[in-house]
RNA sequence: GGUGCCAUAGCUCAGUCGGUAGAGCAACGGACUGAAAAUCCGUGUGUCCCCGGUUCGAUUCCUGGUGGCACCA
């Protein structure tokens, strides 16, 4: 039987935690974690990492195995996932992989083209230029080193400007050249499958579990954080309205607030973005029988 | 029981000297190639409480209801 990757994705809330233990204890299988915050050790209750019980019953990886002060990616993820998948394999021919984050699913999935690293010199260089000329700086410097990107890339989106600005600099070659736009071919089989619940269930959801992690103590996970607000890994739902809160911008009852509406947002974020993503397979988060059956297990 | 005030978007409210209405928040839709729980773009979604009256025309003015709030009994 060809090798496996079961991917159970869905919004944030929906219910895949519970749901990936059980299918990887029925099939015996590890499970890769494909959530692009909970990675960081130092981030726990505001990720909704899985409790200890559940990491018990199942092996997990990519789950807080770095710190927030060091960089990451979509692209090393894709490295290190199919670094890791051969020995997951040999063990059972099954892996699931699970989580909220898109376009590291993507990554993994279909690949994404090799375009050489970057000095974060130059980014630094593009931030400090939007700070002093604003968006029409970048997009005078982009025209000048891409103009075939500059028709295509959102022109409001400073980070997609400097993306490809950087990258440009570093390598002396237009951004756009390096975009081949195909499909890379895995030679294991992909099954993705979709959980989704009733926008007004799932909202409910993600309030009640706002609600809980603040009983766990996030107040005080931040708080420990809050010097370390500046790093990429902390501009994140849950941390960053603390910060605020800390700061003394917002009352402790608008942030936690904040907090439920901004992942009420991403939730549909990630709906939205996995809405044209069509070998995906949908499925009400209570038809786990019917799951069952699509996966046949 | 009496008097007064109020009733407009999911919520809080503004407004129309009579020509079917708009703010904030919430909500909704979309984009996405190494920062992605990030970043960016777009959208008012409405029996203007109900029945009548006046009027060419009523959400707006008038009568009467209904509901809410306040005060007096």
């Amino acid at each position: 039987m060809k090798n496996t990757l079961i991917v159970l994705l869905g919004p944030t809330g929906v219910g895949k935690t519970d749901f990936s233990v059980e299918l990887a204890e029925k099939t015996g299988s590890e499970i890769i974690s494909a959530d692009s915050r909970q990675f960081y050790m130092e981030m726990r209750i505001g990720t909704a990492v899985p409790g200890d019980d559940l990491l018990k019953r199942v092996k997990h990886h990519f789950i807080r195995f770095m710190s927030v002060r060091e960089y990451y990616s979509s692209s090393i993820y894709e490295r290190d996932v199919l670094r890791l998948l051969p020995s997951l394999f040999e063990k059972n021919n099954t892996v699931i992989m699970t989580g909220g984050s898109g376009m590291y699913i993507d990554a993994v999935c279909n690949g994404i083209d090799d375009i050489p690293d970057t000095d974060p010199a130059v980014r630094e260089k593009y931030n400090k230029l939007y700070e002093a000329e604003g968006i029409e700086g970048l997009r005078i410097a982009l025209k000048m080193l891409d103009p075939d990107h500059y028709t295509k890339v959102d022109l409001r989106n400073h980070k997609r400007i400097i993306r490809a600005l950087e990258i440009c600099e570093s390598t002396g070659l237009p951004y756009s050249s390096f975009l081949q736009n195909r499909k890379t071919v895995r030679d294991f089989t992909i099954i993705k499958a979709g959980l989704r619940r009733e926008r007004q269930q799932l909202y409910e959801r993600i309030n009640t579990r706002v609600d809980m992690m603040i009983e766990e103590g996030l107040e005080e996970e931040a708080s420990k954080l809050f010097d370390l607000r500046h790093l990429n890994a902390l501009n994140t739902v849950g941390y960053r309205e603390f910060f605020d809160y800390f700061a003394g911008t917002i009352s402790r009852e608008k942030a936690i607030e904040l907090i439920k509406r901004n992942t009420r947002r991403y939730s549909k974020r990630q709906m939205t973005w996995w809405s044209r993503d069509e070998s995906i397979q949908w499925f009400d988060a209570s038809e786990k029988e019917k799951i069952y059956d699509y996966l046949r297990i």
